[in-house]
DNA sequence: GCTAGCTTGTTTGGGGTCAAACGAAATGGA
DNA sequence: TCCATTTCGTTTGACCCCAAACAAGCTAGC
């Protein structure tokens, strides 16, 4: 085995020669070996590029973002848009508004509500910052015509909705009835 | 603004509004914003459906499914078809050995490296769990057909090449020059 | 031989991630 | 008017992740 890369078709040998033996689904299994393969090396990209010189992170420029599209909302609302758990969320709330990014009001009628926005130094960073993340995602996709970026958006959309429409249950009927060993992470009870 | 969960058409309307005075690369955002929606999502139910009952996360998966698939490597390839740092794969690597499930030998000519394989029971393991795991690849792409899977995996594809052969040119041209504050985390110099 | 430079895996520090536990606040029924 | 239940955001614990620093080991040039 030398010193080197694998080539793809070296990849699809050794995958075939492994699994010859197994039914499978070929075409489904590079469709989500891809998917990961494109969002990890996309991130990695736009990190350190658009984002590496205003010392933020991907997650944290999308809560931005969220925040800039839709103006004042509530945190359940933030983290759901933004794709990550409302515990995340607080984390990385606290840390924009360390930098005077995000404001964090309370919500006038709930008192357990709380709902952040951009400050004017945040609204600023974004209005210089979005041109020059979106030149890089244009970058990314520089070998697809934009048809094909449709396309391509179009059948990741069908996959996340095929997820939220029938995940859960698909979820609940393999699991259900199993011994689950609980979560090895999370906070433990105090008893 | 209601306390329920935002459509995409509400999503469009708000972005439009915000970026009308942006020039900005439309179906290029669309499919990078979908290649990490889809991303999390489909890691979100693979880990909860063929992962959980074997308490096995993602990136440990991925590194079982790299030795199954090429048998005993060297822990920079390993490394590098998982699509993770070396300083990831040596944690990852401390759990799966802790669990009986990799073995890690030391180079027969060099004693700097390390070679990572299965355990008969990590190849156990794979054979059972890699059916599962392929099947909800099968589920999580049921919206799609074959041929529309391909045209999605070569779409990606092309994405992960234009960054793999472009990338890293791209950014030197960007950030070169630039007043660029070294990255917040990472060890620091005993000095 | 020696040693300067390179390569390899590990350590470290800062941060991201989830789900469960939790406290505070709101709600609803008796 | 209670008080049990629900619903918020936060805290916690275990883990993931990267890049820079590091130590151990290899290799070239002298």
């Amino acid at each position: 085995m030398p010193g080197r890369r694998r080539s793809n078709a070296e990849t699809e040998q050794a995958v075939q020669e492994r699994l010859g033996g197994f039914e499978l689904q070929r075409e489904q299994m590079a469709a989500v070996a891809n998917i990961h393969r494109a969002a990890a090396a996309v991130r990695q990209h736009l990190e350190n590029s658009a984002l590496r010189p205003h010392d933020l992170t991907w997650t944290g420029f999308v809560v931005l973002w969220v925040l800039w599209i839709w103006g004042e909302a509530e945190t359940w609302s933030v983290a759901e848009e933004a794709g990550i758990s409302k515990g995340t969320l607080t984390g990385i709330a606290r840390t924009l508004e360390s930098r005077r990014l995000v404001a964090r009001a309370p919500h006038p009628e709930d008192g357990r509500r709380v709902l952040l926005s951009l400050t004017p130094e945040g609204e600023e960073l974004m209005e210089r910052l979005f041109p020059v993340f979106n030149a890089e995602e244009a970058f990314v996709a520089t070998p697809l015509s934009p048809e094909e970026c449709l396309r391509l958006a179009n059948g990741l959309r069908a996959i996340v909705a095929q997820l939220e429409e029938h995940g859960e249950e698909r979820r609940r009927q393999l699991l259900d009835g199993r011994d689950l060993a609980p979560r090895r992470s999370g906070r433990r009870s105090r008893q």
